[in-house]
RNA sequence: GCCGCGUUCGUCUAGGGGUCCAGGACGCCGCCCUUUCACGGCGGUAGCACGGGUUCAAAUCCCGUACGCGGUACCA
């Protein structure tokens, strides 16, 4: 037994070593993408990009009841915010589309293959109403069965091409009857697949139900198209979260059943992403409890209206999303944690995507940005504050120039964009008030007349650089024979409102002799 | 219930029989730097789910238990 699993597994390596790598992100079109399904996108671009192969993008909207006005242009323009990009697909072309599995059904794709099974008595015909499978289901329960399924035995009690008359079959098509199309599970086999992330998985074909391959309605369930497709659009791994592991081993049997066990695809199941409290997966109702965004993008539902938060809306760098999502499951196993797209696509392999389920922190998700926008320029923050928050009356204000300097000052003290002219409000205009607990602390009898005799040294100053202003003051402190904890706090209290921030001098610097003198003249008459 | 998958600091994780009285990061705490806040530096807190094996030696291998998660649809 031993010695066939490794032959088997020999044989499986190089039949798809010298194919070339084509994988597929293949969502479906029922709502926004969740952060979830935009790492298993990561994860597919990653690996293909590595082995200078396909990604490709496939619509999977067979279950036309759960169709969302939206979801495939959602699922786009997130992908494309990622820098996830698929180079072939649904809106990228392509030479095996359609890429959407409603146009694919148009064309009659997927009859003939369920025709092929049945043909070969690997499928069935069945016309068992909704109400006789729950009716089955429940009498297999109370007979003491464990897990009731439409399988080997229990089909035979139904109403199906199995168990009915070749004539009654043919009489009830040719009557219009409704049926579905299901596989015929084989009653005693072990059915195994070496999973690229969990190894070996081994499932008994008895714990198999014969699943719905077509659909009443005309339409091919998720199991037939996923395979018919995948094996038309040549692909060499499938790479999806861990939600599908139960029913991998029914795919691998359908690749048998359809004589395509030489060009199956290697599967690699994904660990499922977390809440961050407790236990579960990450879900919607998460992010609105907890307060960060689950989805890549803003999303209003067009039913209820509701709106779920997305990541670029609230600030965060594709970037830094990219790199916080990659880190969900998979690490380099080095100490380094800031990753480019390049450099991931470097480092990525399965070998190195853990088992278990990876809770969701939103801590570690906002340090991640924190070093995007700390490694960034001034100018190149500058700019994506004018391109990104056009909403920030501040920044139209003032010269790009001058935002720049603003960015610089203040993007070590910053976690988003938007902070720093938040923060630094006080570097676009004078401030409304003065920090209520600094003027108490800070703000004594003497103080006026100290920033007054101040005033007078930085009116005498002729350049009016950081430098300039510090070398100005320190002299002014030694005169007065003062402390700087005295004196600084002051000067940024009248300057900026505030008492704490960047360097007093580089501020004073920023804003200029005349707008500093201007401030503090206002500043001693309202404070005394 | 049944089937499958999983389980190292609060969180993400390194670790694939000895070099681990378990390493890094986030968070938290303390100290230093600083007018202040932040940054940075230094230090600290805290973990191998449990029980049996195998072995001279186990976080690492095997079995069991517990717990968690996923699946159990004419949804994907």
């Amino acid at each position: 037994m031993v010695t066939l699993n490794f032959t088997f597994a020999a044989l499986k390596f190089y039949s798809t070593m010298d194919r070339k790598v084509r994988v597929r992100f293949a969502p479906s079109p029922t709502g926004p993408l969740h952060m979830g399904g935009v790492r298993t996108a990561l994860y597919n671009y990653l690996f293909a990009k590595k082995h200078d192969g396909d990604f490709l993008l496939r619509i999977e909207d067979t279950d036309q009841t759960r169709y969302v006005e939206g979801a495939e242009a959602y699922i786009q323009e997130a992908l494309k915010w990622c820098g996830i990009l698929p180079n072939e697909g649904q809106g990228y072309g392509g030479d095996v589309g359609p890429y959407k599995q409603s146009e694919r059904k148009e064309q009659d794709l997927y009859r003939k293959y369920a025709q092929q099974l049945l043909d070969e008595d690997k499928a069935y015909y069945a016309f068992d109403t909704p109400e006789e499978l729950e009716q089955m289901r429940e009498d297999l329960k109370k007979a003491g069965v464990a897990a009731p399924q439409y399988n080997a035995i229990s089909r035979m009690r139904m109403k199906n091409s199995v168990s009915l008359s070749t004539e009654e079959v043919e009489k009830r098509i040719a009557n219009g009857d409704p049926y579905v199309i299901r596989i015929k599970i084989p009653r005693n086999e072990e059915i195994k697949f070496k999973d690229m992330i969990r190894g070996w998985v081994s499932v008994h074909s008895s714990n198999l139900d014969d699943k719905v391959l077509y659909k009443s309605d005309g339409m091919p369930t998720y199991h037939l198209a996923n395979i018919v497709d995948d094996h038309l659009m040549n692909i060499t791994h499938v790479i999806r979260g861990e939600e599908w592991l139960p029913s991998a081993p029914m795919h691998v049997y359908l690749y048998e059943a359809f004589g395509w066990e030489n060009t199956r695809p290697e599967f690699a199941h994904l660990p499922l992403l977390l809440k961050p409290d407790g236990n579960g997966k990450l879900s919607k109702r998460d992010g609105d409890r907890l307060g960060f965004p689950v989805f890549p993008l803003e999303w209003q539902d067009p039913e209820t209206k509701e709106v779920s938060s997305g990541y670029r809306e609230k600030g965060y760098f594709p970037e830094a999303f990219v790199n916080i999502l990659a880190f969900l499951g998979w690490n380099p196993g080095t100490n380094q944690e800031v990753f480019s797209m390049e450099e991931l696509i470097e480092s990525f392999s399965f070998e190195r995507v853990g088992k278990a389920g990876a809770k969701y922190d939103p801590d570690k998700a906002r340090w991640f940005n924190q070093q995007y926008l700390r490694s960034k320029s001034n100018e190149a923050i500058a700019d994506e504050l004018l391109a990104f928050h056009d909403e920030i009356e501040e920044i139209k204000q003032v010269e790009k120039p001058y935002l720049a300097e603003v960015c610089g000052l203040m993007k070590e003290r910053a976690t988003f964009l938007a902070d720093i002219p938040r923060e630094g409000a006080y570097l676009f205009h004078p401030a409304d008030d003065f920090d209520e607990k600094t003027v108490r602390k800070k703000w004594k009898e003497d103080s006026a007349g100290l920033m007054e005799e101040w005033a007078d040294e930085l009116e005498s100053l002729n350049e009016f650089t950081a430098e300039k202003v510090e070398e100005s003051f320190k002299s002014f402190l030694e005169k007065k024979e003062l402390g700087i904890g005295r004196v600084l706090p002051l000067f940024r209290l009248l300057l900026t409102g505030q008492g704490m921030g960047p360097s007093m001098f580089a501020i004073a610097a920023l804003l200029g002799k005349e707008e500093s003198l201007k401030r503090m003249k206002n500043g001693i008459s309202t404070l005394g």
